[in-house]
This record gives C-alpha cells, sequence and structure tokens, in this order.
DNA sequence: ACCTTATTTCCAGTAATATAGAAATAGTTA
DNA sequence: TAACTATTTCTATATTACTGGAAATAAGGT
C-alpha cells in the first residue's frame, strides 16, 4: 500500500499541473497538434505567452510525464505524452468514480 | 469562444483541487463509500487529518463543485459529486486526450 | 442551563506558485 | 567569427496554498 500511496502522489502530482488554467491551455494545444507536436515558438505565438513563461509551464509538464521536449535543429519540438494521460484518466475512472461511471 | 474558455477555467480550477495529495486522497474516500457518504469525522478518523486541515480540504472540494455537505442532526455529511467528476472526466476525454483515446 | 460530541473559524508560520523582463545560451547559416 | 533565431536561465515580486493548534460555534441530550 505503500506503492499505491505513490502512485496517488504521482497523479496528484498531474492533476496539480493540469490545474492550471494556462498550462492546460498549453497542454490542450499540443494535444490538438497530435502526435507530430509543436515547437515552442509555435505554441508561444498561438497562445501569445512570454517565452519564460511559457518555459516554466512546459517544463513543469515535462517534469510530471505529461509532455516530452525533442531538439530538432533550432527548434525544441513538444508533445503531448498520450500515454500518460490515457494512464491519468484511467486511474480517476477507477479510483475516483462509480463502478457503474459510463 | 468566451465561453469555452470559463469551461476551460472550471475544469483547471476543478483539477488543481485534485491536484494534492491529501484532498484526493480525501476525494477518493468519499467515493469509496458511495452516494450515501460520510460524516466529517469519520474521514477525519479513518485517513488520520487533524479537523482544521480536513474542513480546508472539504470546503475546497465543495467549492470547486466536486463534493456535497449536507447536515444530519449533530453530523456533516460529505458526498462525492458524482456528476461532477465524469463531467470531469469526459472534459479530459474529449479535450485532451487523442480521438482514439479508448 | 449544562454537558458532550461534531465541526468550523481564527490565526500564524512556512513554503510554493505564477508571472514576466532582461540577460544568457544553443544552434544554424553566411 | 558574426549575425540571427529559438529558447532558457536568472531574478524579483506578488499571490496563494498547506498545515495545524486553540478557541469558537452548532446540535442534541439530560
Amino acid at each position: 500500500m505503500i506503492k499505491k500511496d505513490m502512485k496517488l502522489e504521482k497523479i496528484a502530482a498531474q492533476l496539480k499541473i493540469l490545474g492550471n488554467p494556462t498550462r492546460l491551455r498549453v497542454f490542450r494545444f499540443l494535444v490538438r497538434v497530435g502526435t507530430k507536436g509543436a515547437p515552442v515558438g509555435r505554441v508561444q505565438r498561438e497562445l501569445s505567452l512570454p517565452g519564460s513563461t511559457l518555459t516554466n509551464h512546459i517544463q513543469r509538464l515535462v517534469n510530471v510525464g505529461l509532455a516530452r521536449q525533442e531538439r530538432k535543429g533550432v527548434e525544441l519540438i513538444c508533445t503531448a505524452n498520450f500515454t500518460a494521460m490515457r494512464a491519468l484518466i484511467s486511474y480517476l475512472e477507477d479510483e475516483c468514480c462509480l463502478e457503474e461511471c459510463d
């Protein structure tokens, strides 16, 4: 049950990170662009965010495993981690919802 | 699209509230006891939390609509809001996941 | 009115978060 | 190397969060 609590801690950490409007917008944007991802600059332009603010948010998403960053030349491509997101949703369905939930 | 952003704000607020380990434990407990709910004191005993801390967390859950409180005599019965939780999960599935997501 | 149980409010301290301008670094190309 | 674009790090400020002890309030029973 120590292990189970570690899972809860991780889930809580991820929810917390998504629980900021700006960051949720960033993550939703990454989801929308799909598996090909988008460079930081594009996210910055399309969401009108200051660079330093955006960097902060993206790093936090990466820290909890909800996004990845990979350099492609000059640009840093960001992608949502769909697997992690699905796992997060599954946890909520399994542990924080009624059995008959859908 | 202003309306859409209000929805995102609400979702973010709910995620943030669930994004605290103690609070997530409280919410999960309320989910587990089901629709009949549990008095504050029982939550306090079973999760070993100081009263003032627990009150704080429950109030935050209520504030974002994820839980309810109703007095039954001396006790205050807390219940998870399953409808709200299902709506939250649906948002994540619809807006923050791939189309083919399960 | 008093006593007991249940829960909240008040308060304080400590820590974490969000934000963003300015300076610094990384990579590419000339 | 110089110049250019892309992105991060540094730094600061203001706001908010988490925690829990002690005192206050609520409800019901005697």
